[in-house]
DNA sequence: GACGAGTTGTAGAACGTTCTCCATATAACG
DNA sequence: CGTTATATGGAGAACGTTCTACAACTCGTC
C-alpha cells in the first residue's frame, strides 16, 4: 500500500492507463480489460487494478478512447431548446444513463437542416455510441443512411416501417382522439382545430398524425366527413394576426383544438385581450401539458405526453441496439388527458377573474 | 481531374486524411496543415488538397484531433434545462460558433454538483478546447483548477476576483437597483424582496448579488438601513406554502421583487387564487424577462438581462481564450426593466379582467 | 558560386486507448 | 503421465490525427 511517488520519472504529469499499469505492476492490456470487463480477468488482478485506478483517481480518456473502441457517450439531438417540453425528454435520458457508466452530450439543431446534419456527423466524427434524435427534420432516407454507422433512437418522427432505426412516440393520433373525446363529452359539437402552417414537418410529423387522430374521431363523432383544420404559421408576426383572425370570425366554433401548448396559451392571451370568454365563449385544449399550462393564471387544459417517460424508453431501446439488437422496434406510450378550466369551469382549479 | 475510384486497393471505406493525401496525390502532413491552416502552404498546394476534399467529402474525425491537437468544439454546462432563461443563452453561443469551424456540445447537471464535476471531468477528456459554465454550483477554487487543464468562462457566477478564469455577468446588483427604483417612481414604499432559500447557492451566486444592489437601492431610497427580505424555499409543496403564507400576511408589504420570474409567476397565480388583486393590492416585479412573463395572460413586468447576449460574449472570451490570452477578463451587461400590468395599469399592455 | 535566409513539403514519432493474437499456467481426463 | 481444454495475462499493432524536425528548393547578396 506504498502510495508514495511514481516509481518511473515521468515528467508529463497526466494519469495514463500506462501509470496505472506500472503502479498496480501489470500490463496496459490487463488494466484496459478490467475497465471494459472483459473476459479473461481474475479477481486478484481486478482488484489489484481498481485499486490503482482509485488511489490515482484515473479517467480514462474519451478522446483516445473513441478512437479505437466505446466511447461510452451517446448523443441526444433537440431540434429546438425554447419548446418546453424537451428538457422533460432530457430528464429521462439522464436519469435512465445516471447509473450507467454512459453520458449524455446534446447538440441543439435550432430546425436547421444543415445544422442537423453536420451535428450528427459531427456525433459520428466523436465515435459515440449511439444517437438520440428528438422530433428530427431529416428524410428517413437519409436517418437511414446514418443508422448504418451508428445506432439511432428518434424520438416524435413517426416512421413505423423503418427498419435501420427505431422509433419512440406517444401516439399522437391517439392524444388527437381523447381531446376530441373529451370536447364531445362536455357537449361541444362545433370544434376546429388549430394546426401548424403548410410547409412545416413532412408527413412522419407529430403535427400530421394530430391532424389525423382529429379528423378520425370527429367523423367517429358524427360530425361531418371532413371537420374543419385551420393553419397557423409558425413565424411570429403573421401567427399573432391569424389567430386574431380566428377569435373574431363570425362563424367562430365554439371549441378548439391546438396542436401544441405554445398556440393554445397565445390563443387564450390574445382571447382575453379579445375579450372573448374561455371557457364560456370558446373552450380550449392544447398539447403537452407544459408546466405554462398547469400555471393558474393560464389553466389550460392539455394532453400529456410524459416527455420524461419518451426519454427513458428511448434511452433504453438506444442501449440495447448499441449492444447488439439489430431488429428494429417502434413503441408507442399512450397519452393522457389533464383537464382544466380552459376545457370547462369545473376543471380541476378554482375559478379566474 | 479524374475522379475515378480510389487508387490503392482499401478494403475499409472510411475516407481518412490518408486517403485525402493520395487522393492530392501529397503527403498526410500536408493535408493537414491545410486543414487548420498552417504557415508553410503554397496557393497551389492548398488548391489540390480542398478540391480532394471536397470531393471525398471528407471530414476530419474528433476523436483522433482530441487525441493530439484541437478537437474543435466547445463544452456548454447548464445547471438545469428548465429555466426559460438558458435557451436563450444557447442560443447566443450558437450565434456566434455557427461562422467558426467550432461546435458546441451541452450538458445538463441538474444542478447536483457530483454530475456537474464529472461533466466537467468529461469534457475535459474529450480534450475539448474550452468550457461555457452557466451558473455553476461549484465553489471557485475547484473551477480555477479545473481552469488549469481547460480554458473556462463563467457565466451567472460572480468572481471578479477570479485569475484562472473568466465570467460574464449581467450586472446582478444594477438590476436589482433598477427594479426597486422602478417601484420607487410609481409611488410605492412599503417594498419586499422574495429570494431563494438559505441553501442555495453562496457568496458568488446571482441571488445574493441581487438582494445586495436590492439593500443597496432600499438604503439610498431611505427606506431604512436593512430592509425586509423573505426567503422562499426551492422545492415545490414548501415553496406555494410559503408564498401563500407571503400573500396572507397582515402586514404584507405594497409591492414586492421576485428574485426571478420562475417565482414571480407562481406568485401571480397564488394572488389571483387568493383574491389579492394585482397591482392595485400588490405590484410585482420579477427577474430574467422569460417568455412566459410576455404572455398577456401574465403581464409580469420583469428586469431584462439578456441571455443572448451573455452567451455570446462568453463565446468570444472563451475563443480569445483559446486562442492564447491568459489575463482574466470580467465582464459585466446592464440589464434593463420592461414594464408591464404588474408593476402599474400603464404598464404597456392591454387591461386584464 | 558559396552562403545564409526564407519558403514549401515530408517523414515519422507521438497521443491514450482497444483489441487481436499469443504464451503460459492450471485443470480435466483418459 | 501425456494430451487436451480452459482460464488468465501480456505484446504490440491498430485507430486518425497533429506536430516537430528536417530536407529540398529558390533567391538574393557578397
Amino acid at each position: 500500500m506504498s502510495i508514495e511517488e511514481k516509481q518511473k520519472p515521468q515528467r508529463n504529469d497526466r494519469v495514463t492507463i500506462r501509470t496505472v499499469a506500472t503502479h498496480a505492476g501489470v500490463s496496459v492490456a490487463a488494466v484496459s480489460k478490467v475497465m471494459r470487463n472483459a473476459y479473461g480477468v481474475s479477481d486478484a488482478l481486478r482488484a489489484r487494478v481498481t485499486d490503482a485506478i482509485e488511489a490515482l483517481a484515473y479517467r480514462p480518456s474519451r478522446a483516445a478512447r473513441g478512437l479505437r473502441g466505446r466511447s461510452f457517450t451517446i448523443g441526444v439531438l433537440l431540434i429546438d431548446i425554447r419548446n418546453p417540453f424537451l428538457p422533460e425528454v432530457i430528464a429521462g435520458v439522464n436519469g435512465v444513463l445516471a447509473p450507467s457508466h454512459y453520458q449524455a452530450m446534446i447538440g441543439v439543431s435550432d430546425a436547421r437542416v444543415q445544422l442537423e446534419t453536420s451535428l450528427i456527423e459531427s456525433m459520428i466524427d466523436y465515435k459515440m455510441d449511439g444517437l438520440i434524435l428528438v422530433a428530427p427534420r431529416l428524410p428517413s432516407e437519409i436517418l437511414a443512411k446514418f443508422a448504418v454507422q451508428i445506432p439511432i433512437v428518434a424520438v416524435g418522427y413517426h416512421d413505423a416501417s423503418a427498419t435501420a432505426f427505431d422509433t419512440v412516440n406517444a401516439d399522437d393520433q391517439r392524444g388527437a382522439e381523447i381531446a376530441v373525446e373529451a370536447l364531445l363529452a362536455c357537449g361541444y359539437r362545433d370544434i376546429e382545430m388549430l394546426s401548424l402552417g403548410e410547409r412545416q414537418g413532412h408527413a412522419v410529423s407529430v403535427v400530421r398524425q394530430r391532424e389525423i387522430g382529429f379528423r378520425r374521431a370527429m367523423q367517429r363523432g358524427g360530425l361531418g366527413s371532413s371537420p374543419a383544420i385551420s393553419k397557423i404559421p409558425i413565424a411570429s408576426p403573421k401567427r399573432e394576426e391569424a389567430m386574431r383572425k380566428f377569435l373574431s370570425r363570425k362563424d367562430r366554433p365554439r371549441a378548439v383544438f391546438c396542436w401544441s401548448d405554445l398556440d393554445a396559451i397565445t390563443l387564450l392571451s390574445l382571447a382575453m385581450e379579445m375579450g372573448v370568454r374561455v371557457p364560456e365563449d370558446l373552450a380550449v385544449i392544447g398539447y403537452d401539458n407544459s408546466p405554462t399550462a398547469a400555471l393558474g393564471l393560464v389553466n389550460l387544459a392539455s394532453i400529456d405526453q410524459s416527455g420524461r417517460e419518451l426519454g427513458q424508453v428511448a434511452t433504453r431501446a438506444l442501449i440495447s441496439r448499441i449492444e447488439g439488437r439489430t431488429a428494429s422496434e417502434h413503441i408507442f406510450q399512450i397519452p393522457s388527458l389533464v383537464s382544466r378550466n380552459s376545457l370547462t369551469r369545473s376543471g380541476n382549479s378554482t375559478d379566474r377573474q
